[in-house]
DNA sequence: CTCCAGGCGTTCC
DNA sequence: GGAACGCATGGA
């Protein structure tokens, strides 16, 4: 992606203006399930704000393809924001490889327009899909967002206001499993609770560093509470491995009901993750 | 009241 | 190896 960048000001607030971003659509990507920290803003209209990699944004999308980022500078688009919102992947590429293998893939595709896979924190994105399970969305932003305020550290907000960064694995260790159960996780407090011991004993480089994705699932299935449902959307969206696909779920759950007529998933090629997702996105968005 | 929300571990056969 | 069930919680 080859994006264009110009700074300017509105009023006294200064800004980032990024163009040349394709079929990119700000709403449907942070609202279709993959994140749970980015809402639209209380106070400023067309605008969303969130918090990622222990950064708050501000920013608006005044037409397809192009982003006014708040209060951002070049350094910390290039740095944080370009990566998060994972510019860095070729997505025309990626989206021609999918709509060549299938005519369900093809529909999927163009069901699930301007969507793209986010390139989440690790930790953030193991914990948040371990609170998923069994859950629904709006309760897992709620229990995300008590966590962070419980746990994570203080970061500066819009105007002044205070917010908080998803917090670290030795965070939630410094207080007893049952500071976590006060927060209503339910019965994931034990989940989350071995997975922060997981990852401070390097779990997640140990992933990072896996050679192929089907041993970096074989590295994550080894952590209590996680299945190949959880182990696909981490990988996905914390680690950025576009093949990972929850084979055995899908195919008794969403898929076969979705698009009766794909069997053979071993075609999905090398995104067949991120295919996964747009047939989801495609029933969610599109088909309703 | 029951059923559901992008599951997983345990316990049976 | 696969089906049944329990597990917390809150909303419809």
């Amino acid at each position: 992606m080859s994006e264009s960048i110009q700074s300017f000001e509105i009023g006294s607030t200064p800004a980032l203006y990024v163009s040349g971003l394709g079929d990119f659509s700000l709403a449907r990507t942070l609202d279709c399930g993959q994140c749970f920290r980015f809402n639209e803003s209380k106070t400023h209209t067309s605008t969303i704000e969130g918090i990622a990699h222990g950064r708050f944004l501000r920013l608006s999308q005044p037409r397809e393809g192009s982003l006014v980022l708040f209060n951002v500078d070049e350094e910390e688009y290039t740095r944080v924001w370009r990566k998060f919102f994972s510019f860095d992947r070729d997505w025309t590429a990626i989206r021609a490889d999918i709509e060549a293998r299938s005519p369900e893939l093809k529909e999927a595709a163009a069901g699930a327009e301007g969507i793209r896979i986010l390139t989440q924190d690790r930790f953030e994105a193991l914990v948040s899909f371990i609170i998923s399970q069994c859950n629904n969305i709006p309760r897992i932003k709620g229990l995300v967002e008590a966590l962070s305020e419980k746990y994570g550290e203080r970061i500066e907000g819009a105007g002044g206001k205070c917010a908080y960064a998803f917090p670290t694995p030795e965070a939630i260790l410094a207080r007893p499993l049952s500071e976590l159960t006060a927060l209503k996780v339910g019965y994931r407090d034990e989940y989350i609770y071995s997975a922060c011991r997981a990852v401070c004993d390097g779990i997640l480089d140990e992933i990072s560093a896996a050679p192929t994705t089907a041993e970096a699932e074989k590295i994550i299935l080894s952590m209590h509470g996680i299945g190949k449902k959880v182990a696909a959307c981490v990988l996905l969206f914390g680690f950025g491995r576009y093949d990972a696909f929850p084979v055995d779920v899908w195919m008794k759950r969403a898929l076969e009901r979705l698009f009766p007529g794909v069997r053979d998933y071993s075609a999905f090629g090398p995104y067949a993750g991120v295919a996964q997702q747009y047939m989801f996105y495609c029933e969610r968005y599109t088909r309703k």
